[in-house]
RNA sequence: UGGCCCGUGGUGGAAUUGGCAACACGUCUGGCUCUGGACCAGAAGAUUCCAGGUUCGAAUCCUGGCGGGCCAACCA
């Protein structure tokens, strides 16, 4: 099933649910967008991953819009998030749904909770249930409404949603736990009463549910198998698993719901499938923010011309910059799925960008910054039509219906791009300068003879040559000029104006350590270029096409033109540069020839008696003589080490637990270390172990007496965790024996060496880490049976015998 | 004296569960080339947050510490 070589931590867990057969190898993942604004390219990582997840798997997603917040919606975000998914290409499952869809289901569901004693109203105003919920530190104080009679909750509840009462008067609550140490746990709120007008359902409704309340059981509604969100949900996961087990999924009639796939019986949580919520680290790009309020004030503000402007980081905007879809999802792909926090280089994006558009644009010439150049023995009046071929030689995909080649025209009066000619050069300079030939891409080979300078000495006009049996592009000769250079004719390149879109902000993390992101803001996010000149065959192209233009970079033509600066009136295109080809030229300076050393690290001084597991040991002994008695005995009798005796005396269970395996015989040092290193590794949880105190300790002595390896002694204590039994019988029935028979070793290890030339050949050359990598291979072949340390003195002889 | 989560080259991340610290972006060399692009070949860059411990062998297990993020909206 997986077709790559690893896999995230999502993608394990549904391949490990269709492994085991949950759901019946079924999986329906959703996206639930709000649609209070557009979707950017961190919703774009959760598309990709939503239904990238799905479709490798066989299963489907729901496009759900998460509506349950009437003031802040509307139905224009719902129209722009499903545009920007099917453009991003991606195929939801049936129509779009919304979680106002299952208001009524919602509304059957609380009713019955109520009825279960698990809701509650509570008629405590805002301010004060937020003074009632205490602190991380203090419990929550109970509402004087927390014990309301069920029959007066139910009544309270109906009139809430019959609309008798006003915004703020009363809310639906849970019924939890006041002292949860996850404060979302402290009785959530499920519904506020809210007279507003629902883009959706009208009027239909005073009361609306909250997120958790909402969320979850609209997954279980839709029959949603894996709910995958960002990492600040994860205190949300207690809660939205708390919800799915205290409601009866019969409740919700959910055959009337349109799409409803999930449901279950009238049990409590006999939801089926029952949805799992699993978190994943949102994606940090540098030098932009993803807030939706930040976004908003952006647009409000009218630092950018819209949702849509080329510099926003919303889909939207980069659809129009010119991005393929194509180089989002490549992009996404990238930056793979984890829990960690991040931060994203620009770079990254810029490569996806380049990645999809190189294989695919036409290749036209423009020149940015002009600068006339005239080429004194071309005759006057004269014009030839150069054939040049649109793509590169290793352009394979070129778009459909484009021609191979176009004509450009070539005259006596030309403009090149400003930098590509320079008085005095800077060394490894390739380009024109006064006495060097370069060519003209597809054109001739010209010469500088001389420059025309006004009185600040600034080049306005430089004098050539050119060869004439060097047209389009080759000499007869053979001989290769110092570079090539892109050009138009003056009298036929049309004029345009050019968008260059930079990053929004100038600092990788705008919003770090400032108050208001217009201090980051960068001024010369949009430079627009008036002059530019384009070989005239573009006016033709059909609108919206990307081009490469050679030697500068991909461009898109725009047709929407509200970047607020004045339109070119006599030809009027626009040009939006998507990203600039990659540039190896001026970019090396010092200091960027090697990477930066990570920071010196700050010595951190010893720290004193800040060990608090210790002392909370301590406090421990100090109040209970049982564990006192114990690490005095386990110091001074035993002789073990301080810090063995410490833990091992760190409750009663775990003495008794280490003084009954004692009794079996076995030496005590080496008894306190598998219990401390090896037994607290493999089970996370004492309560439900199965492991027997005199059957750890027999598998000791089996170590000690030497009969088994140790690694062996570790596989069966795994098994004796879970399962329990007999060490000696389980050694002796799957005949795990240790092999200390140097003879048989010699034999493996000479196999081992036989099948692993290239690595023997790379220990020889010295690197010797790999001693260990043949160490590995033996105890793997001997099923971990044989003694490593006999393997590792014969792995070193024979690997050294062979130098 | 709160709970939960997370620390692996500059960046994003692998490591098949204790056995060669992958891969990609970026950086640097060189080659090729009618784009200083693409492509090809190569290099540098890591005390796997730190300190102890267990082990023949630790990114992985144990103990302690440090650092970062999230949570106390009638937002989602």
């Amino acid at each position: 099933m997986s077709k790559h070589g690893h896999l995230d931590f999502i993608r394990q867990i549904v391949e490990d649910d269709i492994a085991s057969g949950k759901h019946g190898g079924r999986v329906l993942t959703r996206f639930p967008p709000e649609p209070n604004g557009f979707l950017h390219i961190g919703h774009a990582s959760a598309v990709c991953l939503n239904f990238g997840v799905a479709a490798e798997y066989g299963g489907r997603t729901t496009l759900r819009m998460d509506d349950t917040n009437p003031t802040t919606e509307d139905p224009d975000y719902v129209d722009a998030i499903a545009r920007d998914i099917a453009w991003l290409g991606f195929e939801w499952e049936g129509g779009v749904r919304y979680a106002s869809d299952y208001f009524g289901a919602l509304y059957k569901l609380a009713l019955q909770m109520i009825k279960d004693g698990l809701a509650y109203v509570d008629s405590l105003s805002e301010t004060e249930i937020r003074e009632y919920r205490g602190t991380v530190k203090e419990p929550s104080r109970p509402s004087p409404y927390r014990d309301r009679s069920i029959k007066e909750n139910l009544d309270l509840f109906k009139k809430m949603r019959d609309g008798a009462f006003q915004d703020g008067e009363h809310v639906l609550r849970a019924k939890i736990d006041l002292a949860a140490p996850n404060m979302k746990m402290r009785d959530p709120l499920m519904y506020r009463i809210r007279h507003a007008s629902h883009y959706r359902t009208g009027n239909t409704w005073p009361i609306y549910p909250f997120y958790d309340w909402a969320h979850g059981q609209s997954d279980g509604i839709e029959g949603i198998t894996h709910s995958i969100c960002t990492l600040e949900f994860q205190d949300n996961r207690e809660l939205y698993d708390w919800f799915i087990e205290h409601t009866r999924p019969a409740c919700a009639e959910i055959d009337a719901i349109p799409g409803a796939e999930g449901g279950g019986g009238s049990n409590l949580g006999s939801w089926n499938p029952r949805p799992r919520q699993y978190e994943f680290a949102r994606r940090n790009l540098d030098y932009t923010v993803v807030s939706k309020r930040r976004l908003l004030e952006l647009v409000r503000e009218e630092h950018v011309a819209g949702w849509d402007d080329p510099r926003m980081p919303t889909i939207a905007g980069m659809r129009r910059r010119g991005i393929p879809a194509e180089a989002i999802r490549t992009f996404c792909g990238q930056i793979g799925v984890g829990k960690a926090d991040n931060r994203i280089s620009i770079e990254t994006l810029d490569w996806a960008v380049r990645e999809a558009l190189n294989l695919r644009t036409p290749r036209v010439m423009g020149v940015l910054d002009p600068l006339r150049v005239v080429i004194e023995n071309y005759p006057e009046g004269e014009v030839e039509w150069l054939k040049a071929p649109y793509f590169p030689q290793d352009v394979h995909d070129p778009p459909e219906g484009w021609p191979q080649t176009r004509k450009i025209p070539f005259s006596r009066t030309l403009y090149i791009e400003c930098g590509d000619f320079s008085l005095q050069p800077p060394a490894r300079f390739q380009r024109l300068t006064v006495g060097r030939e370069v060519r003209l891409r597809h054109g001739y080979f010209v010469t500088c003879t001389d420059v025309i300078q006004d009185e600040t000495g600034t080049v306005t006009e430089v004098r050539c040559t050119y060869d004439p049996d060097t047209r389009e592009g080759s000499a007869p000769d053979g001989r290769k000029p110092s570079g090539t250079i892109h050009w138009v004719s003056a009298d036929h390149s049309v004029s345009a104006q050019i968008c260059l879109y930079d990053r929004l902000f100038s600092s990788p993390d705008p919003m770090a350590g400032v108050e208001d992101f217009s201090e980051t803001l960068n001024p010369n996010s949009l430079e627009v270029l008036q002059g530019a000149q384009l070989e005239p065959s573009v006016v033709d192209d059909p609108p919206e096409t990307t081009y490469q233009f050679e030697r500068v970079g991909y461009f898109v033509r725009d047709q929407t033109t509200d970047s607020g600066a004045e339109v070119d009136t006599e030809t009027n295109l626009v040009f939006t540069r998507t990203v600039a080809l990659r540039d190896t030229w001026g970019k090396s300076s010092p200091g960027r020839h090697t990477s930066p050393k990570r920071d010196e690290k700050v010595e951190i001084l010893p720290l004193v008696g800040v060990d608090s597991g210790f002392k909370e040991r301590e406090k421990a002994r100090a109040s209970n003589p049982i564990l006192k008695a114990a690490y005095d005995r386990f110091t001074a009798d035993l002789k073990l080490t301080e810090d063995l005796a410490d833990l091992l005396s760190n409750s009663e269970d775990s003495v008794t637990f280490y003084e009954d395996a004692l009794a079996t015989g076995v030496d005590s040092a080496l008894l306190a270390n598998w219990v401390i290193h090896e037994v607290r590794g493999v089970s996370d949880d004492n309560q439900t172990s199965a492991l027997k105190p005199e059957a750890l300790g027999a598998l000791i002595s089996l170590v000690e007496d030497h009969s088994i390896s140790r690694a062996v002694a570790k596989t069966v204590l795994t098994q004796l965790v879970t399962s329990g039994g007999d060490p000696r019988e389980i050694v002796e029935v799957e005949g795990l024996g240790r092999i200390a028979d140097v003879e048989m070793i010699r034999n493996i290890v000479a196999q081992v060496v036989d099948e692993h030339p290239s690595e023997v050949k790379r220990f020889q050359e010295g690197q010797i880490s790999l001693a260990g990598f043949f160490v590995g291979q033996v105890m793997k072949a001997t099923s971990n049976r044989a003694d490593p340390a006999m393997v590792k003195k014969i792995v070193e002889e024979r690997l050294h015998a062979g130098t």
